[in-house]
DNA sequence: TTTTTATTCGTAAACATTTTGATTTTTTAA
DNA sequence: TTAAAAAATCAAAATGTTTACGAATAAAAA
């Protein structure tokens, strides 16, 4: 069963119907690999679906995030979703600020010793590493 | 001399006029200490000067932090800015969602064993660590 | 196949943030 | 003290993101 098989069953299983949209944007986040915004998505789609409603986009993004299936960050230019990374529990990642492709780095500091101040409740914390990946730095693009 | 005169001189010294705009706005940072947002410190100027233009936050907002008095940062709940902080060279922060007070934390995890993808050239990085302060969870208090 | 109901479409509006421009006021230096 | 320049005001608009809703469509179950 491909990846995207196993998505979608499961989006099926938690009772959403699996529509040419839902299929779209499923492969969507599985051929990408990095960070989207809702308008990367639809951006995308549109090619597909001309018309495509931003309704249907966040709608599915915020179901997504919801069962889990995507993540939800906020990154330095704005809300972005991914797949949801299970692989080693828990990780941070190095994120190219040009092609924001991603590369998942399995070390957390909170493992270290952090100390939080006198009756601080730690909740929950960000790592991220932004720099330019191999590709992008040959190319000298500018995205 | 203190914080606030020693800031505001070398606004001066920069070529920026010194207003009473600005001196409220310098006040401000100093005593507030934390993470504040253009629509936060638009609210506080505008107890003093009613009918303050959102013009004038952005521009001493955007000045200050080109002339590294004033740093930016991008936060969960959207763009910020704080004191310049140069005590101990490099840092982090604890940083409480409720009353958004910081406790800077002299630890910085790139100085461990992060190695980067193949090829993958480091520019910045992020690392925050999110809770509750003593006073908030004590409170109960949700902003 | 038919029916039920979720989902999408199309469009607009809500919303928050930031920028702009013409005019007035204030600061600073001569 | 006065002139020149910078900064602030006022109001509006540009911008970008997200939400809303009635009508139309399509998926899944009976």
């Amino acid at each position: 069963m491909t990846v995207a098989e196993d998505l979608l069953r499961t989006m099926s299983e938690q009772g959403m119907r699996i529509t040419e949209q839902r299929k779209s944007l499923v492969a969507l986040f599985i051929e990408n690999k990095g960070y989207l915004s809702a308008k990367d998505v639809y951006n995308h789609l549109e090619r597909q679906y001309p018309g495509v409603s931003f309704d249907t986009i966040y709608r599915n993004l915020r179901l997504m995030n919801e069962m889990e299936l995507l993540e939800q960050f906020i990154l330095e230019d704005g809300v972005k979703f991914k797949l949801h990374c299970s692989e080693h529990s828990h990780h941070h990642h190095f994120i190219c600020t040009s092609c924001e492709s991603t590369y998942p780095y399995n070390f957390c500091p909170m493992g270290t010793e952090i100390i939080p101040p006198t009756g601080f409740k730690v909740i929950k914390h960000k790592f991220e590493i932004y720099g330019l990946c191999e590709n992008c730095q040959k190319d000298g693009d500018v995205k």
